[in-house]
DNA sequence: ATTGAGAGTTTTTTT
DNA sequence: AACTCTCAAT
């Protein structure tokens, strides 16, 4: 157990070895957090604690990966439950849908289906937003729910223009949801919260299982997350939760900093043990954080020491436009690189806003310098992936309206506005679903003749999916692509746009097949659908990538880097103008430019631009009020206003690097698709031995093959993985569909 | 019903 | 600048 505390402190030791009751860590940047964390985990697993008592908690995917890693090493294999709020409360819900009118295959609407929904919604109710659009709606609707107010609750506040329109679409918004079986992002957090407060027995009997409860980044918990953390712990009162407060960056999805400030009423025999020893930074970084903090007025004080050297002086620098600032930038980092002093993993470029990123891609790309940007979401929201996973999501739930509207027409199938405003106007006064009232298209006066045609076949099309929903995730797409005319579409476009397409549909076929072959027992297309809608791209981030980080400020919460470049500190970016109102926003935005400064472990440079370019437009500047609070006695300040940077790339990218071309953004950009490929690969080699005559993996979905009996075929679907592969063909209207296992089948591919 | 051109708008941050 | 939405032409 000795391994446990080694090189600990005694605060940290305290923190590992706490076992029973409420416990507040209050740690700041860089205080070996996540060590003690995992380590505490350790070591109650050592005392005895089944590992399925623990229950830990994080905020994002990829703290929860990174905790996860780190207790993998320290404790293998055991099945402690480590992950986000949001996907816990999506497995609770599974599990008790019931009690809050959904079922347990119930479709999590992302925010970009939510809005969608809530148009409609805004729509129907043929509801004028004078004041307003239906993102601000949304916005408010998030901050009901993210405060456990519930749709009948909601009250319009004196002076809120928008409150009396939201107080009829909120309600009119969730009954959308709750028919159509849908939960959108805050619901998993607000129905769980539910289901705890009026289901005393469910609660009890989580209470119980869940005897160690973990969670970390609590200054970021909105009132709906600590209501479930804080019901999970009242039979056993062993919360531990670890935090910041001065690293609350998440306000504005209804973060309540009063649930750190406050935990120790909460909790009145709490054990509260402060980090405050910083071991990543140089002294001068410290410093210099500290001083901009200090400017905070609502905030616990805190003693930040570190026993690290002076290190090198921070850089505040003036370049004269935004492509100097991003050159100078990748040419420094190109020159270091190619010098042998650093590795662009040692590198990262901190933003306000993504939008940002876009000069600093040029710039590396032109310098050669690889680079991954860490970006939200992107892949699956793109429009192609969308649609698939909406097929998806219909065969998982035939109740999801938004859905079928997604995919209806998608290929076109002549089934345009009318029909479907016709197919609503029958399927609402009837309680139907609009799956339901399609079947019934034939019944339907006012429809045409060719739009209940249309209908009908859509509706076998739905009907083909359904009887193949239990089969492997990576067959039901094929089955998708083929049947749905998608895949066929896209191949014949001549479009350079559409081809991309193509090989995003490929690589989503690559995630379900890794995540059948990742499944115990058989895959299950509901948890493939929760998989990918909370999962964003950002969990691909990989540290061990020998490449420069991009990201914003707020993805940066967590990391560390050796070199920090706080790009942009100008006002209006940070602190945003959308913030410069309100002072606690102000203060926010001060925090995350806390949070940026203090991943620098030896280096950091800020800097602004005096011109900036910015929806098209060339704008002057204005320094970010932020910068005349740092001291400067520790800076090396520099104006670069009249200099510009001439300098030629001269370093070259490893071969593993994408080389500067068109494709190769998207590479760099996202990193899956090459690695993806690479590691399936190599683990069907392991497994399956030998390669068979025909090697499975020659097969892709939609190819043409050759059968010495059947003849040509199309491959409509695959599954399996090795030997046990297996391809569905279709051989034309004749034979029809055969299922092969690829390795004893005589099929070959035909070459093009 | 579908497509294309023009107008208008935009995301701050993430699950 | 890039994206979405609306409206008119096919």
């Amino acid at each position: 157990m000795d391994h446990l505390f080694e090189g600990l402190t005694p605060a940290q030791r305290q923190a590992v070895e706490h076992v029973e009751g409420p416990l507040l860590i209050l740690a700041g940047p860089g205080s070996g957090k996540t060590r003690v964390v995992t380590h505490r985990i350790a070591y109650l697993l050592e005392k005895g604690a089944p590992a399925h008592a623990i229950l830990a908690l994080t905020f994002t995917n990829k703290a929860a990966e990174e905790m996860h890693g780190r207790l993998e090493r320290l404790a293998p294999n055991q099945r402690v439950w480590v992950g986000t709020y949001h996907r816990f409360a999506a497995r609770l819900l599974r599990k008790h849908a019931s009690l809050v009118g959904l079922q347990e295959n119930y479709t999590i609407y992302d925010a970009d289906d939510s809005a969608r929904a809530l148009r409609r919604v805004i729509a129907r109710l043929k509801i004028d937003l004078v004041h307003g659009t239906p993102e601000s709606v949304a916005a408010s609707i998030s901050w009901a729910k993210n405060n456990l107010i519930a749709p009948d609750e909601y009250q319009a506040r004196s002076g809120h223009p928008l409150g009396y329109a939201i107080a009829r679409i909120y309600p009119a918004y969730q009954a959308e949801l709750t028919r159509s079986n849908a939960a959108d992002f805050d619901d998993l957090l607000l129905h769980v919260a539910t289901i705890l407060r009026e289901s005393p027995e469910v609660r009890r009997a989580l209470d119980d299982h869940f005897r160690f409860v973990l969670v970390d980044e609590y200054q970021d918990t909105n009132l709906a997350q600590y209501a479930i953390a804080r019901a999970l712990s009242i039979d056993h009162p062993n919360l531990a939760v670890t935090g910041d407060p001065d690293q609350s960056i998440y306000g504005w999805r209804g973060a309540n900093l009063r649930n750190i400030l406050e935990f120790e009423k909460d909790f009145p025999n709490v054990r509260v043990i402060r980090l405050e020893r910083n071991y990543r930074s140089t002294k001068r970084i410290l410093h210099v954080a500290a001083e901009l903090i200090a400017h905070n007025v609502k905030r616990k004080e805190k003693d930040l020491y570190t026993e690290n050297g002076q290190g090198f002086p921070v850089r505040l620098i003036t370049y004269a436009t935004q492509k100097d600032e991003a050159q100078s930038i990748a040419a420094r980092i190109a020159d270091e690189v190619r010098r042998g002093a650093r590795r662009p993993s040692d590198y990262a470029v901190f933003y306000r806003v993504n939008a940002l990123s876009r000069a600093f891609e040029f710039a590396l790309r032109e310098y050669g310098v690889p680079y991954q940007m860490v970006r939200g979401q992107e892949f699956f929201q793109r429009k192609e992936i969308k649609d698939v996973l909406a097929y998806l999501q219909l065969v998982n739930n035939p109740r999801d309206d938004l859905a079928l509207l997604r995919v209806i027409n998608a290929p076109p199938r002549g089934i345009g506005k009318t029909t479907l405003a016709r197919l609503s106007d029958y399927a609402v006064p009837r309680g139907l679903t609009l799956l339901e009232a399609a079947r019934d298209c034939r019944t339907i006066e006012r429809l045409t003749k060719r739009a209940a045609g249309a209908l009908a076949k859509f509706v076998r099309l739905f009907d083909q999916l359904a009887e193949v929903a239990d089969a492997p995730v990576e067959e039901i797409l094929g089955h998708v692509l083929t049947g749905s005319g998608y895949q066929k579409r896209l191949r014949e476009s001549q479009s350079e746009e559409d081809q991309q397409r193509l090989e995003n549909i490929e690589e989503l076929l690559t995630v379900a097949r890794e995540f059948d072959e990742r499944s115990f027992g058989p895959p299950h297309l509901e948890e493939f659908l929760e998989e990918t809608s909370l999962v964003g791209e950002t969990d691909d981030w990989e540290p061990q990538n020998d490449r420069v980080t991009l990201m914003t400020l707020h993805a940066s919460k967590g990391l560390e880097f050796p070199v920090v470049y706080l790009v942009a500190a100008e006002e209006g970016l940070l602190p945003h103008e959308r913030s410069r109102d309100r002072a606690n926003q102000l203060e926010e935005e001060r925090r995350l430019m806390f949070v940026g400064i203090t991943r620098a472990q030896e280096e950091l440079q800020i800097s602004m631009a005096g011109y900036r370019d910015f929806r098209g437009q060339r704008k002057m500047t204005v320094p970010s009020q932020f910068l005349m609070e740092l001291p400067r006695g520790e800076m090396e300040v520099r104006d670069l206003t009249a200099a510009t940077s001439q300098v030629e790339p001269f370093y070259h990218a490893p071969p593993v690097a994408p080389a500067a071309s068109a494709a190769s953004v998207a590479a760099a950009g996202s990193p899956p698709t090459a690695s993806r490929l690479h590691l399936t690969t190599a683990a069907e080699l392991a497994h399956g031995g030998p390669l068979p005559p025909t090697a499975p993996d020659q097969f892709h979905q939609g190819m043409v093959v050759r059968h010495p009996h059947y003849g040509l075929g199309r491959v409509v679907a695959l599954s399996g993985s090795g030997r046990e592969r297996k391809a569905t063909i279709h051989f034309g209207s004749r034979v029809g569909q055969k299922k092969f296992v690829i390795a004893e089948s005589p099929l070959r591919p035909v070459k093009k």
